[in-house]
DNA sequence: CCTTAACTCTCCAGTTGCGGGAAAGATTAG
DNA sequence: CTAATCTTTCCCGCAACTGGAGAGTTAAGG
């Protein structure tokens, strides 16, 4: 499978596939004669796991953690429920913080008229 | 006032006040004899005025916007109301999505046992 | 067999919004 | 007078890619 096959059935970029080898995420495939890179399966499989990794926002390093853990037949369970945990608590975080700015956003944008005079409650806030 | 001065009473790191104005957010200060930036109160409310658009989540072209808004005073409220409400979609988006990857984590994390044994939904979801 | 399109390679630069740190000059306190 | 504390410019680095240049490779069609 050379790249393009491998990126499709991966669902990533090429660029990414590339990138992720080059950072050591996943290992350096095989080259054909020409120098093309060659992908199986297995190795689809890992850009697979890593791009839902992502997907939940999972860092690149994390990622890497993540990826050790799934090909360790002796994992700890518990490894895996801490790294995710942690991911848990900083999506509830942001979401505290976004609904903060939503109410008070919201707020502003409710009491703006939004017409062709300059009074602005938005503006007023922000000065 | 010099810089440590402006920034402290903007509440924005010294770093900060010098790039905002290394890329033109702000007019470039005058300067001392010997070449230290000076800053006077109008100064300082227009770097008080993008730090509070900057807590909003604006990027620092809509910052320089609003900023150019503010300063107008024959500006359309319809204007800063339009930049602001395109803000909060993109706040909603991310509430949406956040909310989505916080579903599928929290049960993910709340299935999984977190002991010593390798068994684990969050691994099998991810490969 | 030849052309041409599509694919792949490497390398470098840019993105956003700063932060860190070096080296050199200015100012201030004691 | 000296030491500490500013301040300056400059350049690198971060995260996680993305875009593009320039060069080589391969597959399809005529």
């Amino acid at each position: 499978m050379n790249i393009s096959a491998a990126s499709k059935a991966a669902g990533l970029p090429v660029k990414t596939v590339r990138y992720y080898a080059n950072i050591g995420l996943v290992e350096a495939p095989s080259r054909s004669s020409a120098g093309y890179r060659t992908y199986d399966d297995t190795a689809v499989r890992k850009l697979v796991f890593i791009r839902r990794s992502r997907a939940f926002g999972f860092t690149i390093e994390e990622c890497r953690d993540l990826l050790g853990l799934y090909q360790d037949q002796s994992r700890n369970s518990a490894e895996v429920k801490r790294i995710a945990s942690k991911r848990l608590e900083e999506i509830e975080e942001k979401q505290r913080e976004l609904q903060s700015l939503h109410d008070d956003l919201s707020h502003l944008v409710r009491t703006c008229r939004g017409d062709d005079r300059p009074d602005c409650p938005i503006i007023d806030y922000l000065g």
